[in-house]
DNA sequence: ATGCCCTCGCCTCGAGGA
């Protein structure tokens, strides 16, 4: 089972990339972020057209999430984090597939810095440590993932003294993103990749994808119950390269079927 | 220190992104 991971920048403005893209890797499932569209304007049809179900929560020109399923419909089961209902930006969608709990997720950007964006952020992140508390305890499947604005090391980042005060790499952040770590959860490409430098962002800026000056930011957060079936973890780097592409690469996971047991237990 | 490039809106510039 292969679980994909696109920050789109525009669903409308990306669809042929994004349909070329399906084509090419058919994942199971895929998680968009940024659609930057209200929720009638999700292109369900040309979706469907290439074999896809999908659920998704809109928004008026910026953020907006979505969960894509190949041959099915994705079973919504959330709309939303809780502990701040006056929060109307769409960020965050769940869905169950195949048995699995996905937790797509586009989390703050939270510049500048400081200000109320940043103080945004490291509310919005303390929720999701909170909810995900909550679904580690249920002792079930489930993957979190998607753009989280969040470079966690140094080997994240193409020139760490750079970034050293953008809200990106800030120390509150990357200590928020290790306390959601260390709940329990598994960092998908970096547990298969210790030591790579790995990037699913270049700034459309300053040649930044030619001269590979990129960001670690989309991640795979896997519960126990899923982390044990772990096979591979990619990033698309090409369809970076791709006309008229974003400026995330897709990323996607692979799954045994089956949970690989110890042998002795 | 800032803009660079790109997306969207309701409209040809501004805001936001990272």
């Amino acid at each position: 089972m292969k679980v994909a991971t696109y920050n789109v920048n525009g669903i409308n403005g990306r669809l042929e990339v994004l349909l070329r893209w399906l084509e090419e890797a058919s994942p199971d499932v895929l998680c968009l972020q940024e659609l930057k569209a209200p929720q009638e304007k999700f292109p369900i049809k040309a979706l469907e057209g290439a074999g896809y179900g999908a659920i998704w929560q809109g928004q008026k020109s910026w953020n907006g999430v979505a969960i894509l399923a190949r041959g099915q419909e994705p079973h919504l089961t959330r709309k939303g984090l809780p502990g701040e209902p006056e929060d109307e930006h769409s960020r965050y969608i769940e869905a169950i597939v195949d048995g699995i709990v996905i937790g797509g997720l586009y989390l703050p950007n939270g510049n500048p810095c400081p200000g109320p964006k940043f103080d945004y952020k490291l509310r919005w992140f303390k929720r999701l440590r909170d909810y995900a508390a909550e679904l580690l305890e249920l002792e079930v499947p489930v993957v979190l993932v998607g753009d989280y604005n969040v470079m966690p090391t140094e080997l994240d980042v193409y020139k760490p003294e750079r970034w050293t005060n953008d809200a990106l790499f800030r120390v509150e952040v990357r200590d928020a993103f290790r306390h959601l770590v260390d709940q329990g959860w598994t960092d998908a490409l970096r547990h298969l990749h210790p030591d790579e430098r790995i990037y699913t962002f270049w700034d459309y800026f300053r040649n930044a994808y030619a001269r590979d000056a990129g960001l670690r930011i989309d991640h795979f957060l896997l519960s126990p119950q899923v982390a044990s079936r772990l096979a591979k973890a990619e990033v698309e780097k090409h369809v970076r390269g791709w006309d008229h592409s974003s400026d995330h690469a897709p990323v996607w996971i692979e799954l045994h079927d089956e949970p690989m047991m110890p042998a002795d237990e």
